[in-house]
DNA sequence: TACAATTTTATCTTTTACGATAAATTTTCT
DNA sequence: AGAAAATTTATCGTAAAAGATAAAATTGTA
């Protein structure tokens, strides 16, 4: 099996369900708000669906989030770490 | 039609033929790596199909980008703005 | 422990992605 | 212009996503 169906799917499924319990949704409601039946919303949140990306993005946009944030861990992608000095450290952090 | 299938697969699909090209590769040969028909990566890059997220990472990993380079323009996704500093600058663009 | 709400799983149907192949079209190069 | 390469489009068959519904299992609560 590829890592994508054994780790990535799984990863991307939690963060969605951690996004819809968040918004204090149950599976009902995103289903309502998304177009995509709750049987699979859980599916996908148990990372045993591989979505479209249409679904992807219906998902996110009921969540109110990014769905580039579905799909790597949030903080990773907050800065490019060689995008701002050649230090290495963010001026910002602390300031 | 929804924005997703208008502008957004469109426009990721031209992220793709933009990477691809980059790469230096015809659709045979990225056929040949990512495991994705020639005909399929045609329509995917014209935004014509809606992949699934398999694809999508199975696409970036031949590639050899980040998916969430694929689905966002890139410059976006660089910086969160208000992990910085409150200023909005950001310190490092120009030094 | 019972009851209710939520989630999971199963079944069936419809829709659609994808591979393979071939033909048509467009692009590139001599 | 003509040939070759690359891309697009079409058709067919298979696999899988997704909806609907219902039943089973889990979780939460009085």
């Amino acid at each position: 099996m590829s890592t994508f169906e054994t780790t990535q799917l799984p990863e991307i499924g939690k963060r969605i369900r951690n996004s819809r319990l968040s918004a204090g949704l149950n599976l009902h409601e995103l289903a309502r708000l998304s177009g995509i039946s709750a049987p699979a919303l859980s599916l996908i949140e148990n990372g045993k669906r591989d979505l479209r990306l249409s679904s992807l993005f219906r998902i996110a946009g009921a969540l109110r989030v990014e769905a580039t944030n579905l799909l790597h861990d949030q903080a990773e992608n907050l800065v490019a770490p060689d995008a701002l000095g050649g230090s290495g450290y963010n001026l910002g952090d602390y300031q």
